[in-house]
DNA sequence: TATCTGATGTTATGTTGTATCATACTGCGG
DNA sequence: CCGCAGTATGATACAACATAACATCAGATA
C-alpha cells in the first residue's frame, strides 16, 4: 500500500524531469483526488479542497490545475462522466498502455485497467472501415461496481 | 436515400404502436436532428429549430422532447459529447443491436455501427473480472472522420 | 360536458466551464 | 542585488448547459 505522500513525491519527481513544477496547490488538488478513490467533478474538488485544507479555492483554479495535471498524465479526464481521476499508475515507471475505465454509475468509483491490444486493433479497424480514425482510444464504459450492485439487489 | 419525411412518418407509426404521440413539435425537433447529419447539443437544436421553422422554442422544451425521443429510441444521447443524434435505424424493423458510436472530435459527425457481439462479450468479462457489471454497453469513441482528417493534414 | 392525463409555456435557478485582466511568485542575466 | 520574463494564481464576470416548479392548454374519455 503506497501512501498518498509517496505518490505525490513520485509525481513531483516526474514533473521535475519534465521541466514543470508541481506547486503546493497542485499537490493539494492531486492529493484530494487521490484520497477520494473515486472520480470527482471540478466542483466536488473545490469542496474537498476546502474540507481538507481549510482554505478555499476557486473553480477556475481547480480547472487550471486539472488541465495541468492532465497534461502531466497524473490525472485522467473521464469524458463520460465529466469527472477526473488520479492516474492509477503514477508510481509505476513503465509506459502507459491505452487505459480503459470502468465507471460505476452509482458511486463514481473507477477502475482503470489496460485494454487488450488485440481488442484495440479490432476497434481501430472497425472504425477505419467506416471512415474514422480513432484518436483517443481511451475507452470509457459505465457499469455498476460490486458494492453498488449488492446495495441495489 | 430515405427522405426526412419518410423517416418521420415511420417514427410516427412506431410511436403509435407504443401508445405515445409524436406531436408536431416533437416531429420538428426530430426533423432538425435528422437533417443535421451530426450530433447536436440541445442548445444547437434550439437555434436550428428557430432557423428551420421561424418560431422559437425554449431549451426546456427541447430537453423534454429529447428525453421523450430517447425513450422512444428515436434518438441516442452521446454522453461523451453531451450531444444527441437521430437513431440510424429508425426505418429498420429489426431489433437494435448494441450500438457503437464513432464521434468526430472536430465536426461532431457521427457514425453508428453495430458492435461485434464477441467483442462485447470480451469487454463484459473483462469488466466482471475486476468487479464491475456493465450496464449500458453502448460504446462511444472519439475519432476524426475522413473529411476532417484531410482538412488537418 | 366535466374531467383526467399528457404536452407545452413560462420563469427561475442550479450547475458546469471559460475568458479576461490583475497580481504575485520564481529563476535568471546583468 | 535589481529588474525582467515567464509562469502561476487571484478575482470577477459571464457563457453554456441542465432542471425545478408551477401554470396553461389540448385531446381523450366517461
Amino acid at each position: 500500500m503506497t501512501s498518498i505522500d509517496a505518490i505525490i513525491s513520485r509525481a513531483e519527481e516526474r514533473c521535475k524531469v519534465q521541466g514543470s513544477r508541481l506547486t503546493e496547490k497542485r499537490k493539494l488538488v492531486l492529493a484530494g483526488l487521490i484520497s477520494s478513490k473515486r472520480a470527482l467533478s471540478a466542483y466536488e474538488l473545490v469542496d474537498i479542497y476546502q474540507a481538507q485544507n481549510g482554505e478555499t479555492i476557486t473553480p477556475m483554479s481547480v480547472y487550471r490545475i486539472l488541465a495541468f495535471l492532465e497534461g502531466e498524465q497524473l490525472v485522467h479526464k473521464l469524458n463520460l462522466a465529466n469527472k477526473y481521476v488520479a492516474c492509477a499508475h503514477v508510481s509505476c515507471d513503465h509506459a502507459h498502455a491505452t487505459p480503459q475505465f470502468l465507471i460505476c454509475s452509482s458511486c463514481s468509483k473507477v477502475k482503470e485497467i489496460n485494454i487488450d491490444s488485440a481488442l484495440i486493433a479490432d476497434l481501430t479497424s472497425a472504425a477505419s472501415n467506416v471512415g474514422y480514425k480513432l484518436i483517443t482510444s481511451q475507452l470509457e464504459m459505465n457499469g455498476l461496481c460490486d458494492d453498488c450492485l449488492v446495495r441495489v439487489a
